[in-house]
DNA sequence: ACCGCTCATTTGTCTTGACAAGTAGGTATA
DNA sequence: TATACCTACTTGTCAAGACAAATGAGCGGT
């Protein structure tokens, strides 16, 4: 009303600071009040008050569910990286609760064309595919499309992965170490498929990993996209990642994310 | 039609998806109709056509500047990472032309304390701060805010980074290689700060870098955040790093990329 | 040539209002 | 008791309109 002060800060982007430092004192899953509420409340009209909740529920802060309401999230846990190491090696060594779930395999199916480049596989040949989801404290972290060339794909049990390294065992099918990745990172809006695997709006932003697997002879045996949810998920990488890591303390770092990383198992 | 399945598509996505493939035909930097004119043309309100485009403007694919219009942006630029590969040796080497501009230096800054704990310094100890932003092909791509131990930072002389490799710098001044990294990335909504500098409107998702840089001894020399602008930017890894370069063809990958990345000098 | 002004254009911010669709809990019915 | 339905509640989608703020082009004065 009659702007008192100088509106140099958007509303939406006012109430969104409120709202960040007060969420800041809540436990995670709690309920934050209706949006008519909080609109209500600060003075705004419903529209502007959805637009801080959008930049909230972008920072990963809260979830928003039709007919529910609006749920404060958990802390994000760290995904870190190593070269070749795993997902399973690396959550199980932060003793956090994980899950990896099928989707679907199929043993000869016909792969996109940048995946045949990465696979060096001839026009028209078939490609074996596995489709994942992963869950880390039953929440979705991230959606892996992964493709193996013919020869490995005709010989993969899928049911072997569901509790065990993927990376293991397929080092194990083959016979070889794998030895190299070829790894690129990109912020995407998400497509259909991928957001009804992660459970998003389509077009919400992710960060997609299209990657490549190599063995020593510098023959490719695995490509793929990995789509992480940027809301639920921060990355860690060290350097050299061997075993310089007890000259590091352990991880003295943040310090809002003790409560999910510490628990053990 | 009805709902064929349960996957009703709201306007504001569908309107994103076709805009989406009409902009991949046209060139960068020209200019989209205005926000009247397209809501006009598919029948929707001036409030829905917005949403679909911030799903763009989210996307990377077009920028929207008040009283000018909205741009169609040229391809994201792409940061190849290796360990302690620098950005001046990247891009350096990718043949582009980029810009090192420091916004600030003071020798004996009070540090944020998890700055002060990755450089292992004292509660209360001073350190050397250093601001610079980062251009290629004129457009902004990151922001560095760089932190010295004292003995670093009485003796950096910040006008020297502006055309050369910061690190290399460093190296330079210490007489030591840098030989470990611990580096950290997270997307977070971006400070009122970070959100000037980078050119951007606050709390729009950015990929924030939490890094410090040790030398053989183990003994941290730098610490600090780049903040990178993900509409912008994409990154790429490759393990081990060195030399397999070249059993991988030159990075045939994506193909849209090629006018930006290939201008050489 | 240069500077400052006005003004139409365009996106940014915000309001009121409406209906759709998913959720959860209670109620009626079998 | 168990199931189906109904209903209140909450967020999602969309509309039409209003004013603010930044831009850039044109105009006029010095």
């Amino acid at each position: 009303m009659a702007n008192a002060v100088k509106t140099r800060v958007p509303q939406y982007q006012a109430v969104a600071a409120t709202l960040r430092r007060e969420i800041a004192g809540l436990p995670p899953n709690s309920l934050l009040p209706t949006e008519l509420q909080l609109a209500k409340r600060f003075g705004i009209s419903r529209v502007t008050l959805r637009e801080a909740l959008v930049l909230l529920e972008q920072g990963g802060l809260v979830s928003r569910h039709r007919g529910r309401g609006t749920i404060i999230s958990p802390p994000k846990i760290t995904r870190r990286f190593s070269p070749l190491y795993s997902f399973e090696q690396d959550l199980t060594e932060q003793g956090v609760e994980f899950e990896t779930q099928v989707l679907s395999y199929e043993p000869e199916a016909t792969p996109p064309e940048f995946i045949r480049e990465r696979l060096r596989l001839p026009p028209g040949s078939a490609a074996g595919f596995l489709s994942l989801v992963r869950r880390v404290d039953s929440r979705i972290v991230c959606h892996d499309g992964r493709h193996y060339p013919p020869a490995i794909a005709a010989r993969l049990r899928p049911e072997r992965i569901e509790g065990r390294d993927a990376s293991r065992v397929l080092e194990d099918l083959v016979g070889m170490r794998i030895t190299a990745v070829d790894w690129e990172s990109e912020i995407i809006p998400s497509s259909m498929e991928t957001a009804a695997v992660l459970e998003l709006s389509p077009g919400t932003l992710i960060l997609a990993n299209t990657f490549t697997y190599h063995v020593e002879s510098g023959a490719p045996i695995e490509a793929g996209v990995i789509s992480y949810r940027i809301d639920r998920c921060k990355f860690r990488y060290e350097l050299p990642f061997s075993q310089h890591a007890e000259a590091e303390p352990p991880v003295p770092d943040a310090g809002r994310d003790s409560a999910a990383v510490t628990r053990g198992r």
